[in-house]
DNA sequence: ACTGAAACAACACAACC
DNA sequence: GGTTGTGTTGTTTCAGT
């Protein structure tokens, strides 16, 4: 994991449709070289899948919220159901007063009202406390540069 | 955008390295069109790129934490400052007590702290308050499944 | 708007340095 | 671990329906 690994990372992280020989070619290496390294970086797992981001707005995820979720148990095994809510994108157990953390995106905030409904339902739940999101600045990626030598 | 339209931003999510033949049998039908389709779906901005998806522990974002900003000031054009930080991977404007919400990717504690010092360096930013993730459950796309017609 | 085929480009596997 | 070359596969376009 040299550095022109971490170029190549950066470079996929915003366009995984570019041709090997360009990616190549941006890095110094040959089109060969190029697609080796990204397979070695494939089967360690750094690159975990090469995915279409599509944009919330459009599939009915306008409204973006993010939940504490307070508990009277254990949460520790409680991931199923949060994932068997669809509108919940991740789902952490945190340390603080809260248990549990949740993104949610949904259409309306009628929807959200409905998540935490159903948030409400899973065993353990003893309340929640939604932060709405006015504007989003950004989402991008982890950055490959700033460190993580192996 | 049909029903058939979700079913290939779904399977595209998970993994846009498949064929477009194969794509196209998944949903019943011919490569050309499932690639006219996706083409389509691209030129309208509902994907917006495909991009190779990065295990964050392998380039140095082992420490996830959530960070909420207090400001003595407006923070509505204060995207760059945040952006700056390439520790940062989303900043929101939200609702409540405190002005945005940040979420942080660090190799160690001591580097989210560091992360804290350059977030009161910006200008009217006055206080934070991070919140430390223990264990992620998981983190996914959002489902064009659920709704979003248009 | 989808089908099927044909031209084109990129991938994947060599053999070799 | 790298390059360069070659067969194979998938992408992309277009005429036809």
């Amino acid at each position: 994991m040299d550095h022109i690994d971490r170029a190549l990372l950066t470079r996929l992280q915003q366009d995984a449709t570019e041709s090997y020989a360009a990616l190549g070619r941006a890095v110094g290496l040959s089109a060969g070289a190029a697609h080796d390294r990204v397979r070695k970086l494939r089967e360690r797992g750094v690159i975990r899948r090469t995915a279409a981001e599509v944009d919330p707005v459009a599939v009915g995820g306008g409204v973006l919220a993010y939940v504490t979720v307070d508990s009277t148990s254990w949460m520790g095994d409680a991931a199923e159901s949060f994932a068997a809510l669809p509108e919940i994108l991740e789902a952490h157990i945190i340390a603080g007063s809260a248990s549990v953390l949740v993104k949610v995106r949904t259409a309306t905030t009628e929807q959200l009202q409905d998540v935490l409904r159903r948030l409400y339902a899973i065993d353990g739940v003893s309340g929640t406390q939604a932060t709405v999101v006015l504007e989003t600045f950004f989402e991008r990626p982890v950055s490959p540069l700033t460190a993580g030598q192996d």
